[in-house]
DNA sequence: GGTGCATTTTGACATATATCAAACCATCAT
DNA sequence: ATGATGGTTTGATATATGTCAAAATGCACC
């Protein structure tokens, strides 16, 4: 059972998590910063396989992913399980387990990570003296729920190329708004990982890759990915049955 | 296009509302009891087929569902649409929209239905001065996201008898936590509906209700259902590929 | 109570994706 | 380099669900 490696902690929020959508998109007054010093996060480093969270650990924190990403998975009891996401760095994890004061799934690193914890009650006491602050993680818990939704609807009716599509194209813009390239990046998700979050078989996936590998829209290697035809790949999405 | 028929307003919030699961499960006290009534919260009266809200429409409230009952479903650009959800009486309607300001689904009555309107920038403001309020909105927030990852569970890896029986256990739980029959209930959505909730065609739908019927498990005649084996079907969920 | 329309059921057939299996390829340690 | 290991690709076949069509049923309206 693979732990952290190192844990330091760090006095201002947004110099430690400067990517983190949580504080990002503030626009806070000096004492309303000075207030969120109180969060006073601790900085954990992983390595590919560690577990963030398991399922049924006991809630306390969310997490802003300082840098790598994390995939979270739901187990069922009879051994199905099923990738509910993958978190890119600068983005929030945990929110499942506000509901109950137990993670409902579990987190695991998908390459080495660093991760800023963020106690919940004073996240949520914060929020109380910080009106946008408050806002802000509403709006936060609301995208994932939107996210969520449309996620039902690519695995409710879209077809196998189509949920690939469009699964690429969601990376691609994440990669974008983080001010990397949109065209080329590394998966650093298995062939079977984004079968289980696109509810099709790894083989599936790799038949659709193929695929688009002959359509001239894609370039893929293996993990390493190239969109050739954007705007191509996009149609497939219209491509209505 | 219909509008809903009847505008009244009302004083306190759980008299009004008492099944709500905004209010129902705070423990408050009277001065908190009496903020509460800052809310001022409206209720509204929808005929099947009314819609509570539109896709695009400006978001300023959430809702309490009094009585009745709604669906809610998302559009696609190229004509696709597909149910995101079933609202039943004491449910919370309405939290797609905080991320964006903006309904990224509508609401629609499937029968006639009562609805307190709660507007956002009152709750809001409200749950930073009672905190048990405000963690309680976060947990339905965060409730609403592991719900609905237990639907991408379903859509993802389930078959379709499973996820028939998933859907109506789901559905008898909710009934019954409501002091109904967990047994015996109307079904208020089509089978095309429900097809479209579960991510297959409603003539799947069917063959599904007629395999329960012979097996035994249930009796259903069009909207009316009586489960008259609820462990069975709920072997069939575990009844593994 | 009968007529017409919409929903549901049932059947025959088509097809997308799963399954099983083998070959291929990268990565890592020896 | 060499071999072992696990992920990936590709092929042949099976199967669950979709599609199309017709009959049956329920429901609203005259």
């Amino acid at each position: 059972m693979p732990q952290p490696a190192s844990i330091y902690h760090s006095k201002s929020v947004c110099s430690s998590c400067n990517l983190a959508e949580l504080c990002l998109p503030l626009d806070l007054s000096n004492n309303e910063l000075l207030k969120l010093d109180e969060l006073s996060m601790l900085k954990r480093d992983f390595s590919r396989g560690d577990y963030l969270y398991r399922n049924g650990d006991k809630f306390r924190s969310l997490f802003a992913i300082h840098s790598g990403s994390f995939k979270t998975q739901i187990l069922h009891e009879d051994g199905r399980e099923q990738v509910t996401g993958f978190q890119m760095t600068g983005e929030i994890i945990g929110l499942d387990a506000i509901s109950t004061d137990i993670h409902a799934c579990e987190a695991v690193a998908m390459e080495n990570s660093v991760v800023c914890e963020l106690p919940f009650n004073k996240l949520e006491s914060l929020s109380r003296q910080i009106p946008s602050l408050q806002r802000h993680l509403h709006k936060i818990m609301s995208r994932e729920i939107v996210r969520d939704q449309g996620i039902m609807l690519l695995l409710g009716s879209m077809r196998a190329e189509e949920r690939l599509a469009a699964f690429l194209l969601n990376l691609s813009q994440r990669f974008s708004t983080r001010g990397l390239s949109a065209t080329q990046f590394q998966l650093r998700m298995s062939r079977q990982e984004i079968g289980s979050y696109l509810g099709l078989k790894l083989e599936t996936v790799s038949r659709a890759f193929s695929h688009f590998q002959n359509e001239r829209l894609i370039n893929v290697k293996v993990r390493t990915i190239e969109i050739i035809d954007l705007p191509g790949l996009q149609t497939c999405l219209n491509a209505s049955r």
